[in-house]
DNA sequence: TTCCCTGCAAAGGATTTGCATACAA
DNA sequence: TTGTATGCAAATCCTTTGCAGGGAA
């Protein structure tokens, strides 16, 4: 009955409570919820949005001020990554679980399409070299309008 | 005794002053020691430091709200653009005045390098299109260490 | 005169922090 | 048992809004 997508969060969740572990900290049903969500969620999603999903799904409490508190250690776990889209007023969080990738925006329907084009990413790191520089990351959001907001 | 640099901007005063009158809004002294500080200023500037710097420069009241309002006006009116930089609490503001530009920044002493390229721009109008878009404008800030903080 | 603009203070929204209690190891 | 994590409420910080008075045309 486990499909593959079952099977993929059941290794991750047991690497996930051993860098836990091995950080000297504390495992949290909280921080379990957080992360199967973000496993399992397709869209990026607001610390806000976090909060009230897992109270509805899980009919569980959960503190607005925890769930920052596990997002910013995800961060910094580094298996959570945060993007700040214009015109939104808050962060939006997702697994960096996948490889990295890009982001195109639609500026109607705020559809959000996950790219990574590697010439685009070779060149990025020509110009960080060309000035002296030793890349670390970047951020790239593209804005436009979807076909079907074009046909509109 | 003129500059080029001041007879730039005496220019670009005047289209300004007739972009204001077109809209059908009031000049103030205050849009134009924002716009002055602007078009000085070589880094990004935040709404606080605009207003701090205006106060101690030119010696006058500006209010925090008046700063915000003006720096919203002149992102309607395509003069002013804002960048939001990881770590960073507040938006970053400069003048649109140059051509477009993105933006690598040294995550350890902030500094900010500016730079176009071009094939890299043409490669998002490629991936834009290949998924359906209708490219509006994007966003691309890379982090990385400068030469500098590397030798440290 | 007629609106627009400003400063101030209050309101808002996102995120963080302090503290007492609850939970994991 | 011992410390870490949580929930709640209060505190912050950035940004916006309401309002009464001041200024531009």
């Amino acid at each position: 009955m486990q499909n593959s997508l079952e099977i993929r969060y059941e290794e991750y969740l047991l690497k996930f409570r051993n860098m836990i572990k091995s950080l000297g900290l504390n495992n949290s049903i909280q921080k379990e919820y957080v992360l199967k969500l973000l496993f399992e969620s397709e869209s990026h999603l607001s610390a806000d949005e976090i909060q009230q999903i897992i109270k509805k799904e899980e009919k569980v409490n959960i503190g607005i001020a925890t769930v920052y508190r596990i997002l910013n250690l995800f961060e910094e776990m580094g298996i959570v990554s945060a993007i700040t889209i214009q015109g939104m007023d808050s962060k939006m969080y997702e697994l960096s679980l996948k490889a990295h990738h890009d982001h195109l925006i639609c500026i109607n329907c705020n559809k959000i399409i996950e790219f990574v084009d590697k010439e685009i990413e070779e060149l990025q790191e020509q110009v960080a070299k060309n000035r002296g520089f030793v890349l670390q990351s970047h951020n790239m959001i593209m804005y436009g309008i979807c076909k079907e907001c074009q046909n509109e």
